[in-house]
DNA sequence: ATTGGTTGTAATAATTATAGATACATCTAT
DNA sequence: ATAGATGTATCTATAATTATTACAACCAAT
């Protein structure tokens, strides 16, 4: 299994919001146009990452902005706002390993460790990439183009 | 969405083909039940193992036992030999982003990437640690229980 | 204050992925 | 031959994700 396409949608998403606000008025149905997905999985992202601090999104007239620096916002941020992981969990463990086998029975915290050792080194690659590094890749290739 | 459990059940696995080795047959009706999933699951699980060269499965007679030094199967030969992500992509995409549109043309051009070391950064923590490394700790484990 | 366009969110359906279960041909050692 | 395993196909069940529909709540402009 991979990871959430939330993510991949969420980082996006920003980059529109940010590529677009001065030219048009960025709405869900508009960011789902772009992004090619139903416009209610787009507002229920927007919805996580308002609650996460990044964006704001305007009731009833429309619209939404990044609501941070863009030096500031990381990847990571990105990804825990769009809660791509149960519980912030990266490894899916089998359930009910068995008891009165002794390794069955310890199989977690053999494990525990090590995964979230794994776990944490990727965490730490994405929080040294900020949206504004992603903007300005992106404003290079478009230009390209 | 999670990576899924064939990587914690295949370290499972492994660390009961060395564990039981020496007292018991290790079939796959016996890890089944450690385990605590179908049997086919660890057949199916096995013969993947098996095509890295990981373990050996004995047909007819039964039984398992691992293949490799154990201080030179990685974590990371585990997950590829797992199979847990799709073509080795961790992060999943959203597929069709619109053409027309700058940011959705250029959205995997610009991603790739930074996604790329995301992921390596994971890979590269999951190389340091080998099955040897899990066994150990393993043992300290069950002794104290 | 009504209207048009938009968000917020519930409810449901469709799709996809994973795991479980059954069945059985094949194999090996005895 | 037989008993006990594996290898694998097929089908079902379960779970998770995404898509869709619907509509109340909201805001700005006229």
């Amino acid at each position: 299994m991979q990871i959430s396409s939330r993510f991949t949608i969420a980082v996006h998403v920003l980059v529109c919001i940010e590529t677009f606000k001065n030219d048009y008025k960025v709405t869900s149905d508009f960011l789902a146009l772009s992004v090619n997905v139903n416009p209610v999985v787009i507002r229920r992202l927007l919805q996580q990452l308002k609650k996460a601090g990044i964006v704001n999104v305007v009731r009833g007239s429309g619209g939404t902005s990044v609501e941070k620096p863009l030096d500031e916002i990381t990847l990571l941020d990105v990804y825990n706002a769009a809660e791509c992981v149960e519980e912030g969990a990266l490894f899916h463990f089998h359930e009910n390993p068995n008891q009165l086998c002794p390794v069955g029975k310890n199989i977690h915290a053999i494990l525990d460790t090590r995964l979230e050792e794994i776990q944490r080194a990727m965490e730490n690659e994405m929080k040294s990439v900020t949206i504004q590094d992603v903007i300005n890749d992106a404003e290079k290739l478009i230009k390209i183009k």
